[in-house]
RNA sequence: GGGGAGAUUCCCGAGCGGUCAAAGGGGGCAGACUGUAAAUCUGUUGGCUCAGCCUUCGAAGGUUCGAAUCCUUCUCUCCCCA
């Protein structure tokens, strides 16, 4: 059965609105997942995610089988009881990691050797034990463990990914059917991979749609590649996927990329980039981004911007967030982070209700312009 | 009144004859951040006609081929004893 139907579709692009029905949520797509690595969104409460309309974050099953571990949790009653967050849960499956860490670990076509990046311990992350360990946790979402590849990758290498991926979604299958039949599983997404190679791209597509999963993602993209490639590569890649499965972009992204992703036709993303910023400082407002810690800031009494709803924007001066960064205050990075997820759940909002009237392109269009002069007049006013 | 310590580039502070425009912090400025080893990281921070030159280490004078570093006097801080 399908967990996911399209509700509108733009005339102009591929971008469409639906609802993804999951156990702990109906969420409305497109939509963005704050990262909640540690199964926390760093700097805020859940209340406050609720209240700002987000029914699906992100956890890591790395992380979380580390510390507090996924026995733990379980006993806990799961990561929605343990973290207080009674809405939907994707968990990441450490393939990521394979990527991120890839100093700390060794492939094989087994799985992966990880060395604890927190007390250099030895772990290791089969297809079939990641599984495992996401169903001990409760999450809504799975994700396979996948072969993330970067940039630096060579074509052989990014074939290699691709081969390995397709066998161990399908082990994951196998596990996740098991897992499913002795109770509860939350539904498992197989991860394209295939680099920045569009023929590897289409063989990973074809290979996992086959596994008839109820979702399907595009790894390995935005891991630091030039924004041309960027937009090739997902260009190349989005259409192919089956139009009634929810497509999900992972880790993307900036404003201008998510935009780009839902003319592509994708139905979720998640990315780390607004809640990083705002711990380091830096907001977005429809104009283009605010770096708080800049001086012209101190003495400037009005918000960060006069026409956002949010609470640190009804609250507080850029001058006292400057002053709280200045000092290196936690409360910064705290209004900093609610300040940026508002303007992201703000701007999947607006995005969804201009696919909802089919017009994305012009809204897509309006507000890139406006995003980039922003940037602009920002760049003039340093000057 | 007597004895002692010290004054260094925006701030703190290292340096104690040449390799010093001067370590290291802080602050400033700029940049980065995209399935989180990130409340982090990088660059820069005297001036100029910039592979060189000029001005700078409380002030003035001196020793020396050469001084932030040694000597003299002065000014100002701090500590101890009266």
């Amino acid at each position: 059965m399908s967990i996911f139907t399209i509700d509108a579709r733009d005339d102009t692009t591929m971008a469409r609105t639906g609802t993804l029905s999951l156990p702990h949520a109906r969420v409305s797509t497109p939509a963005f997942m704050p990262v909640g690595t540690a199964a926390t969104v760093k700097a805020i409460t859940h209340r406050r995610l609720e209240a700002m309309g987000y029914t699906l974050i992100l956890g890591n099953t790395y992380h979380l089988y580390l510390r507090p571990g996924s026995d733990r949790i379980r006993e806990l009653g799961g990561l929605h009881r343990f973290s207080a967050w009674n809405n939907g849960i994707l968990t990441d499956s450490g393939g990521f990691q394979v990527f991120s860490l890839s100093n700390l670990r060794t492939l094989s076509d087994e799985g992966v050797e990880f060395r604890s990046h927190l007390d250099g311990s030895r772990h290791v992350f089969t297809p079939e034990k990641v599984v495992q360990i996401q169903t001990a946790l409760g999450s809504d979402i799975q994700m396979q463990l996948d072969v993330c590849t970067g940039p630096d990758a060579t074509r052989d290498e990014a074939s290699e990914a691709v081969r390995r991926t397709t066998e161990w979604a399908v082990r994951a299958k196998g596990a996740w059917t098991r897992e499913l039949e002795a109770g509860y599983a939350g539904y498992l997404f197989p991860i394209v991979q295939g680099n920045f190679h569009a023929d590897l791209r289409r063989r990973s597509v074809e290979e996992l749609v086959a596994l008839g999963l109820p979702g399907i993602a595009i790894g390995g993209l935005s891991v630091g590649e030039e924004p041309a490639v960027f937009k090739d590569i997902l260009a190349a890649t989005a259409p192919l996927l089956p139009e009634e499965l929810p497509h999900y972009l992972m880790g993307v992204g900036t404003p201008d990329y998510l935009l780009n992703g839902m003319a592509n036709g994708i139905d979720m993303f998640d990315c780390v980039f607004p809640t990083r910023i705002a711990r380091n400082g830096t907001v977005m407002t429809w104009d283009g981004r605010v770096v708080l810690k800049n001086e012209r800031h101190a003495t400037d009494q009005r918000p960060i911007d006069t026409e956002c709803g949010c609470d640190t924007c009804r609250t507080y001066s850029r001058a006292y967030l400057r002053h709280l960064f200045q000092s290196g205050e936690v409360l910064g990075p705290m209004l900093a982070t609610e300040h940026n997820l508002f303007f992201y759940a703000d701007f999947m909002r607006s995005a969804r209700e201009a696919i909802s009237r089919r017009e994305f392109s012009a809204f897509a269009a309006r507000t890139m312009d406006r995003f980039t002069l922003g940037e602009r007049e920002r760049r003039e006013l340093r000057q």
